[in-house]
Parts: C-alpha cells; structure tokens; sequence
DNA sequence: GACGGGAGCGTAATCATCTGA
DNA sequence: ATCAGATGATTACGCTCCCGT
C-alpha cells in the first residue's frame, strides 16, 4: 500500500500553487524548460512543433501533493468505492473538483487491479515453488519405500522358501515325539520278550524273533 | 496480436462489456442501502441540473483512428521497441506527431507488460493446480505404500515368530536322523545282546543286562 | 404503470505528462 | 533524447435511479 506511493517531490515548497486555486487548471504549463535553444542534440529529430499539441490542451496534469494522495490513499484504503457523498466531503477537504477526486479513484482502482495481481502472482509462485518442492520429497519418500517394500518381500520370500523347505524335508515335534516312542516302544517290547523268555525259559533266539514279530505285526 | 485491439468505437460495434470481470471488484450490485453508514434512503437524484461540469476546454481528445491502430499494431507486433527512424516513418504515414507515436509506443508496452503478466499468471495457475493434483496423487500412494510395507512387516513378523518357535521346540532332519539311529543302534545292539547270549548261553536276564550296560557305557 | 432521458457512478481503454535513470 | 513507471485526464459505453410526461 504505502510502498506504491512514493513520491520525491512533495509539496512542501515547490509546487503548491494549485493548491486552493481550481482556477490553475486552465494554465499550469508544466513543460520542461529545455527550450529550443537547448543541445544542438547532433543529429535527429530536428525540433518540432511538438509543444503545439500539448499547448492546445491548456489543461495539463497538475500532481497532487503528497497530503492530498495520503488522504486519498486513507479513504481508499477504507472503501474502494466512492459516494458523492464522500467525493464531495474530501473534495472540500483536499481542496480539488470532485471530478478530480472521482478521477483518481478511478485510476486508483484501475492500478489496484495490476498491483493485485502482481501480488497474487508472487504468492501463487511462491505457493507454486513451495508444491514442487514437496513433490520431490513426496517422490524421493516413494523411492525410499519403494525399496523398503522391495527388502520386504525378499525378506518374506526368504522366510517362505525356508519354512517351505523345513515343512517339507523337516519333522514337527511330532515326528520326534514319534520317533522317541519308538524307541520306547522297543524297549518296552523287548523287555517284555525278556520277560517271557525269563517265564518261558525260552533259549533260542529264533523263538524269540518269532515270538516278537509275531506281537508287533498283531 | 489483433486479438488483442479491440475498440468499442469505430470498426467494432460488438459488445464489449464481456471484458468486465468481476473477480477483481464486487461490482456495484443492483441493491442499495446494505452497505454500513449508508445513507438512510437520502435519494441522491436531485433537482436535474444543467450540464455545465468539467467542459474545462475545448480541448478535444484526439483518438487515434482504427486505421492508425493498426498500422501502429502492426508495428508493434514486429517489435516493440521504436527507433527514431521508424518513429518518423510511422508518424509520416500516419499522419501523426512523432511524440504521439512513441507515447503510442510507450503505452502499448506498458499495456503488454499487464497482458503478459496475466498470461503468466494463468499459466502459473494452471502449473500449480496441476502439481497440487500430483501433490495428491503422490500422497496417497504414499499411504499404500506405507501399508504395503506395514503388512509385509507384520507378516515377516508372524514369520520370525513362528520359525523362532520352531527352532526352540522343534526339532531337525538330524535330530530326527539321531532319534531314528537311536532305535537302530537300539536293536543293533540288541541283536548283539543276542548273539552274545546264543554264543554264551546266557540265560538270565540279569545277565544280559549287565552286559548290556557294559557295551553301552563303554 | 410504462417509457424516455438525464444525472451520476463504474469500468476499460487511451492519451498524455512528469520524473528519474 | 529514450524508456519505464506512476499518474492525471479523456473518451466511450454500461447501469441504475428517478423524474416528468
């Protein structure tokens, strides 16, 4: 807001003189004072009648002093719209035709509207830049679990190949539990064969080996 | 750029109210009275007043034909800069001021820069959207990803367990290899027993085991 | 009530001036 | 002098209000 408005010169000295004074608008010749005497400028352009025009306009642009625009500035700053009423009211006040006052609000809102936007620019490239920067951290964070991911499912497929492997070619507490009982198994069978050999005095081992396949097979 | 010159006057009698947008301002909507101190009903049409405003002179703003815009246009299509050279020709052929061509000039570009800020703008706009959407996109397959390896670990988990499991209570191919050879050796030797006993004639069982152990401890 | 038109504001586009580099 | 940028002023047109016929 204020940075838009600076301007050197001011009213301290200078120009006030259309101040209070409505009545300079039809004179005010503001032209630089190079007159045509000036710099033989070489070559070029030789002078023309070029003051012709403008003289013709009689009105020229007075500037308005840095009160007026900061009293301007204020009430823009409240309401971009302008009422007759307050028109009229900072009219009296800054010491300018209402037209004036309705002019510069006019232009005021016209350059708002590139100001704006070169506002809305900057924060859209800002946000933008901002976007594209986490795109790459939200890509790179793919990659990175992407490959976690990858190590995962080796981790598993490992894991699976061995259970497979064990499942397959190796034995369950069962089995060993099994294989265990067996052997009691035996040593039971056998003590009872001992048994029956110390009860039947049996003396041949052949009698034996009949004997127990004969309580195994059963 | 013809596109780009287009007057209300002269050749183009088209509307050209399109080119209002009222994004940038709230446009005066038909209703009155909402606004805060608003003036209570003070109907502002008063007494019908002669015409008398602002005819400050008879100075009479020269607009520059259709024609001359366009050779200007034409112009400044090709470049936008004006050398003196041009500048001349072209006021020659217009008909015009050579100070009148270059302020043409210089408040074409001015325009042009505007114009081309707000292509950039919407250009921007349309990047940043895009990446957003990406921005999006890129997140939530984040989010399956980190699913993904949230469920692969969980199941190396259930894995790692189950194989820990396995490996404290369970038991190999060897130690079911030992437990089988447990049971052979077992009848190895009792077969060894036996043959002892045939060869000596054991015929105590008390014997037999004291053998038996004998064999096995040493 | 409907209709024509002026007053007055708004926007957009222009033209022009001034200042500073 | 030229240019860019800020700014004043004009022109042209759209709307709404409000009044007089």
């Amino acid at each position: 807001m204020a940075a838009v408005n600076l301007r050197p010169d001011d009213d301290n000295s200078t120009l006030i003189s259309h101040f209070y004074n409505p009545e300079i608008y039809t004179q005010m010749l503001p032209q630089q004072g190079t007159a045509e005497g000036n710099k033989p400028t070489k070559r070029r352009r030789r002078r023309s009648r070029v003051k012709e025009v403008a003289s013709t306009a009689g009105l020229k642009k007075r500037k308005l002093s840095s009160e007026q625009v900061k009293l301007l500035e204020m009430n823009f700053g409240n309401e971009h719209k302008l009422e007759t009423e307050r028109k009229n009211r900072l009219a009296s006040e800054l010491g300018l035709d209402p037209s004036q006052v309705a002019i510069w609000f006019q232009n005021r809102r016209a350059r708002w509207k590139n100001q704006k936007l070169e506002h809305q620019y900057s924060i859209l490239k800002k946000a933008h830049d901002s976007a594209v920067l986490q795109k790459t951290h939200l890509q790179s964070q793919i990659e990175k679990l992407k490959q976690q991911l990858a190590e995962a499912k080796n981790e598993i497929q490992k894991l699976v190949e061995v259970r497979e492997i064990n499942r397959r070619s190796s034995v369950t507490m069962d089995d060993v539990q099994a294989a265990a009982c067996w052997g009691e198994i035996l040593m039971e069978e056998y003590e009872d064969v001992f048994c029956s050999m110390q009860e039947n005095n049996y003396n041949q081992p052949v009698e034996w080996y009949l004997n127990y396949n004969y309580m195994y097979t059963n």
